[in-house]
DNA sequence: ACAACATTTAGAATTATTCTAAATATTGTT
DNA sequence: AACAATATTTAGAATAATTCTAAATGTTGT
């Protein structure tokens, strides 16, 4: 039987490489063509949330030799250089999102989808209180529930 | 040298495993030795935010059978009954926590310890937007950057 | 006492992530 | 341009966390 995954990856109307590049360089970091794939593919799927394997199925859509060992380099260096944020809303793998503007996660647990919700997710504008002394140079807030699309199905069962 | 607390003072080898027993049983779960033991260790050691594996490691002090299988399984129940809470920090291993009060964690990158923060993270004290539809059941919120003594020692470089 | 069901167990299997050492690419220096 | 120093990528092995499986044990209700 043939394998329909392989037939029907998603292959994103070329990213705008340009864009992921110069955001590289103006980090400080070197813009290899891996790092700008790996970007590419989290910008164009920032709604997605997507984990190291989906990124490294994307990026290897767009440049098949990338291995998965670069996919994590890479990650790393986008989270280091704070262009990327890890999202860690559970046990399995680790997501990926870049979209940095304050806001929070939410994991539905019938489907699984994750959201972003705007708002406040910094300590200081979520009324949280540093403890003095304490430098804080990341922060995230995650939430769990059910969303409104499984709610619809669970009410009418 | 002579311990003198263990003539003067009641020092529990184990923890008060009543308390464990009855809250485990009044949030529904059959309070079998085992769930017993792992909540006792948890409540044991709040601060410490152990691991799935720390945690085998002291139940298994206590009771040299319980096999890290069942540590997850424990650990699971205890989470869907909501007397303990998944800390998901970074990609390495999940942490436990059983303070239920409302507070965020916080995660010193330099010497990796983890504290409680008291205060907002829950969605409405924080004075998060949720948006109409989701229904929020769980929320967390963590921090990363260095602690009042890493700073101290940085300085002193 | 018995059936139905829940829990525990050891160990195997799976999955995510990290490590390693060699190959390749880039940068700065002459 | 040639060369050394440095950074990045690569495949694959290794490790670590978590889940799965099937059998054994324990518990509950009748």
């Amino acid at each position: 039987m043939e394998d329909i995954k392989a037939r029907t990856v998603f292959v994103p109307p070329t990213p705008e490489r340009g864009v992921a590049d110069s955001r590289i360089a103006e980090a400080g970091l070197r813009p290899t063509p891996q790092r700008s794939v790996v970007y590419g593919v989290l910008l164009d799927h920032a709604k997605k949330h997507p984990t190291a394997d989906e990124v490294f199925m994307q990026a290897k859509a767009q440049k098949p030799e990338i291995s998965m060992a670069t996919v994590y380099n890479c990650l790393d260096a986008l989270v280091r250089h704070r262009l990327v944020k890890q999202v860690h809303l559970d046990r399995v793998a680790t997501r990926y999102c870049s979209n940095m503007h304050e806001h929070a996660h939410f994991l539905c647990e019938v489907c699984g989808e994750v959201s972003d919700f705007e708002g406040a997710s910094k300590p200081r504008s979520s009324g949280f209180k540093v403890p003095k002394g304490y430098k804080v140079t990341q922060s995230e807030m995650n939430m769990r529930g059910v969303c409104p699309n499984c709610t619809e199905k669970e009410v009418s069962r």
